[in-house]
Formats: C-alpha cells, sequence, structure tokens
DNA sequence: CAAAAATAAGTGAATGTTTATTCACTTAAA
DNA sequence: TTTAAGTGAATAAACATTCACTTATTTTTG
C-alpha cells in the first residue's frame, strides 16, 4: 500500500491558510488551492471529503492549536494577575509568531463556518477560564463582574493591539508596530480596571 | 425619461446587506441579489459599476452611517468621561438597532474590501478624535498613553460585548442579551482604568 | 528472496453547475 | 418622440467535484 505524502499534505495546509488571507474566503477555490500546492485537484479529495470539510478542519485545527498556546503555563489556580499575565504573553506570542494562522482564522470566524469550528474547540477551555475568574473574585483580586464584562475589559484589548499590529497600521491608518512596552502597559491599566 | 425606481434601488441594497450577513461573502453572488430583489441582473449593473463596486459602496454607506451615528451629541471639548459616554451610548444604540448593518460591516472588515473602504471613511473621524484625547490628557482628566492603548482599553471591551450580543451568545456559548446596567458596570471599569 | 498481486495515493481531463457580465430588446415617464 | 430604466436570455470563465487511469509501496506468494 502507497501511503500518502506528508509533504504534499503540509503543502495543502499551508497553502489553504494563505490563499485564504490572501485573497478572503472568496476569492479561495479547491482549483486554485491545487495549484498553489502544486497537486491535482482530485488529490484535494483525497485529504479532505469536500471544500467544507477542509475549511471547518483547517479552522478547528488552527483554533486548537492557539488556545493550547494560550493556557501554556497557565494553571487556575494561579494568583489573578499572574494568570492573567501569563495568558497575555501566550496570545501576544502566538499571534506575533502565527499572523498567517491569526489572519485565516479571523476570517473564518466571519464566515458561516465560524458556528461548526467554534462548537468543536471552546468547551474545555471556556470552562478552565470561568473557574480561574471565579476563584479570583472569592479571593477578592478581582471586581465581582459578570464573566463577559470580565473577558471583555480582559482581552479585547489585546486582541485590539494585536490586530493594529497585523494590520501595520491603527486607528486613522497611523503605522503601528506592538511592543512589550505598550503591552505591559496596556495591561497595567486592564489590571487597574479590574482590581475590586 | 423614465427615473429610477427609488424601491428597486432600496429593495437591491437591503437585501444585499441580508445576503452578505446569512451567507457571507462566499455565497454571495450577483444573480442570488438579483433574485431576492426581485429585479433582472442586468438591474443590478445599471445601479453599480459591477459587484466590486457594490460591495464598496455598499461599505463605505453603512460605514458613514455608523460614523455619523457615534458623533452625534459629541463634542471634542467636552469632558472627557462625558464625551467617552456619549460615543459610548451612540455606538450601542446604532449596533443593538442595526444588527444586520454591522454584521455585514464585520464580513467586510476581514476582507480583501477592507482597505478600499476604510481609506474613504475613517480620516476626519480619526482626527477628531486625537484632537479629544490629547485635550483630555492636557487637562489631567485621561493618563497619557499612547493613542492606540487608549483606543483599545476605550472602544474594545464595548465592541466585545456588543459582539456577544449580536451573536446571542459569549464565551463558551452561554447565551447573552446586552442590558444597559452591563453596558454601564463595564464602561465605569473602561473609565476607572483611563484615570491619571 | 524476488516476482506478483493488492491497495491506496495521486493524476489530468472532463462534467455539469454557477458565476459575473453583456446585449438586444421592451417599458415607462418626461 | 426621446431617453434612460429595466428586462430575460445568452456568454464565457471559473467553480466544485468525479472518473478512468497511472504510480508507488506494501504484502503475499512461489
Amino acid at each position: 500500500m502507497r501511503c500518502r505524502d506528508e509533504i504534499k499534505i503540509q503543502q495543502v495546509y499551508q497553502k489553504a491558510i494563505e490563499l485564504i488571507v490572501n485573497e478572503g474566503l472568496n476569492g479561495f477555490s479547491m482549483q486554485k488551492l491545487a495549484k498553489a500546492a502544486g497537486v491535482s485537484p482530485a488529490t484535494l479529495y483525497i485529504y479532505y471529503k469536500d471544500k467544507d470539510d477542509l475549511i471547518t478542519r483547517l479552522g478547528i485545527a488552527e483554533g486548537k492549536r492557539m488556545l493550547e498556546t494560550t493556557v501554556d503555563g497557565f494553571d487556575q489556580e494561579m494568583p489573578f494577575a499572574e494568570g492573567l499575565r501569563v495568558q497575555w504573553r501566550n496570545r501576544a506570542r502566538f499571534w506575533l509568531d502565527n499572523p498567517m494562522s491569526v489572519k485565516c482564522f479571523e476570517h473564518l470566524r466571519h464566515s458561516p463556518y465560524r458556528d461548526k469550528i467554534f462548537e468543536t474547540i471552546q468547551q474545555d477551555f471556556a470552562e478552565a477560564m470561568g473557574h480561574f475568574v471565579r476563584k479570583a473574585v472569592r479571593n477578592g483580586e478581582l471586581a465581582p463582574v459578570p464573566l463577559e464584562v470580565y473577558w471583555s475589559i480582559a482581552f479585547a484589548p489585546l486582541m485590539n493591539l494585536v490586530k493594529y499590529h497585523l494590520d501595520g497600521r491603527s486607528v486613522g491608518n497611523k503605522p503601528f508596530y506592538l511592543t512589550d512596552e505598550i503591552l505591559n502597559q496596556t495591561l497595567d491599566l486592564v489590571l487597574k480596571a479590574l482590581r475590586p
């Protein structure tokens, strides 16, 4: 029995991400992908059931990779400020190291594939974070706010900064590069907001 | 001379937004739009030069509408907390009143049409906000932080809450409905973060 | 241990469908 | 009568997917 060419599989995967980023889900087609990856269109249908399957599985894989990085070195039982700092570090690192991945993921977030991708990924993660937050409130480290308020204050600013960074520009098209200093400065403000 | 049927023009415009929201930019096609709006495909090419033109102009129009609402009752010379509160109220109102519009805009934000749409819209707005922020720092109402940090803390949490609301669910698929109470609670935290 | 058989990987060309866009034409209003 | 709005059918290109086929690799057999 002949076995699958790992290099081709990887080529298809990587080129799919590039194509989605560069042309949008709109301009992404199976024939373009086949050409870009240097395989026959028919080969794609050996790896994936169909176009939907390809996109969905790609999104799930990238999402998992992202969440795994996020919780690297994180522990639910950490002091609040420390746990948040670890997550900021991790998320920032992943985003800065994997711009293609993140940009691709953003496309999928705003597409009809969203539901299928997220229902698979998010479950465990949300539970762990829920525990972390409730514990912080009990310990008087975190103002008692609804989970959604917490999440919006705690992470939306970070995501926004990274968005600017990946775009290379911020408000009013001003050029922007994300530095550790800016990151820490913002995290300090966030911690100030969340302290009881 | 026969003149354009305003009702048809509006039908096309509204159905375009609906189609983009429901099927993504991916599933959006001129023939589907024509059928949904009850006109001939050829009619679309009377109103718009081509598909790109349609999408771009739609995005610009919706973006302008959004920004105009945002600065309703806002004045650069307002005290900081008040100015920010006005903008939060306005943005929240627009987003809650125009969910289709906002969802459509989110699709366009993450598409290759982004650049064309934003370069047209954002200029004046960014300048006015720059002034508002610098003045607030001078007056000791706002911690002296870079514009991007300010913007990320000041608005990203709001946008995130609205995103949850429009999705109908938040972290971990928890059902979510945005109330005034949650909005004010979050704004209070934001103001706390930004106070010197 | 090699030759043959078996099996799944991989292919280029083809299929039928959907796409954006155009065109020759009709219709309504000025 | 003139003019632009509006049309349904047509066109060529691009699309997702399939198919008959070849190729590489493993397993079985003599």
